[in-house]
DNA sequence: CATGCCCCCTGCACGC
DNA sequence: TGCGTGCAGGGGGCAT
């Protein structure tokens, strides 16, 4: 599920209890994620105190202090829920009582502060590493990652060299986390329709013969950037999984254009929306609009 | 190295 | 109601 503005979007509920707060005690209830947890993982996070939550393409990455930093993926189907603190009715019921509750809740974070911070996943797609800090940027599954699209350095230029250099579509190009951090298959398809290009273009049509981008490269920067930029400020893209940590609902699917929409009328064109399919996954584009 | 395909896993919508 | 099929927002590993 989550693509950028959904990891963010949980960064920053996170972030609320999170930062500065110390884990009191970590249950980890099952051996795997999609890997296996690291070794003696709830005892070597018990006690440590939270020094920052950041994020670097749909990685969530809290600096811990004791130089350990825990390092998250969702996955397809992760998502974190903050339970309130003890409430009226007194302490927060036993990790062991709410074992049975809510299938899937592999890892339980109780927090000092009596918050208690629960990781969810269906699909187990997710998974959760410790590393040294100082580990992350050279860490293989970081090394290879390419530009935060919301970062300054992020613009057509940028994009126009990096698409120039690939011979595919430009759908595979922008899904390849190696070049643009963050993006998936709802934004990739939104932000194309966005800028009128069709997911089908080669990615080097970007940039022109004489090796300037093209018009087609800075707008297509402009709307991967706003339509992030809007999806963060409605909490993400709730279709399936997609939960703010306070259990809400992200509302950015009421505004896609594309995603999902097949058979329905552009509202730029009016023609109809086209479903096919490109790297095994559904693209969804307008045939009138987008060249 | 670049590219595309298969697969990991569960839940859900759909058709019969 | 029950079952089979296909599909889902990611990305590692592998064949080509």
């Amino acid at each position: 599920m989550p693509e950028l503005p959904e990891v963010e979007t949980v960064r920053r509920g996170l972030e609320m209890v999170l930062l500065g707060a110390q884990l009191r005690s970590v249950h980890q209830r099952r051996p795997d994620l999609r890997f296996p947890f690291p070794e003696r993982f709830a005892e070597r996070l018990t006690g440590r105190t939270v020094e920052a939550l950041w994020r670097r393409a749909k990685y969530l990455i809290a600096d811990l202090d004791g130089a350990e930093s825990l390092v998250m993926h969702l996955g397809m189907s992760g998502s974190f829920r903050i339970e309130p603190t003890a409430g009226p009715q007194g302490p927060l019921p036993s990790v062991e009582a709410a074992a049975k509750n809510p299938a899937h809740d592999h890892v339980v974070f109780d927090l000092s502060s009596g918050t208690r911070i629960i990781y969810n996943d269906p699909r187990r797609f997710g998974f959760m590493l410790l590393i040294p800090p100082q580990a992350v940027a050279e860490h293989p599954l970081f090394r290879s990652v390419g530009i935060e699209p919301l970062s300054d350095e992020f613009d057509g230029a940028t994009l126009a060299k990096l698409c120039g250099a690939r011979r595919t579509s430009l759908k595979a190009a922008l899904l390849d986390q190696k070049l643009i951090a963050g993006l998936g298959n709802i934004y990739v398809c939104e932000a194309l329709h966005r800028a009128g290009l069709s997911p089908l273009r080669l990615s080097k049509t970007l940039v022109r013969k004489n090796g300037c981008p093209s018009a087609h490269a800075m707008r297509l920067a402009r709307a991967i950037r706003q339509v992030l930029e809007e999806a963060i400020a409605a909490g993400g893209s709730s279709l399936r999984d997609h939960r703010t940590t306070d259990g809400g609902l992200g509302y950015f699917q009421h505004n896609f254009r594309v995603y999902e929409r097949a058979n329905c009328s552009c509202a730029r064109c009016g023609a109809s929306i086209k479903r096919i399919a490109q790297l095994g996954r559904a693209t969804f584009y307008c045939g009138g609009c987008q060249r």
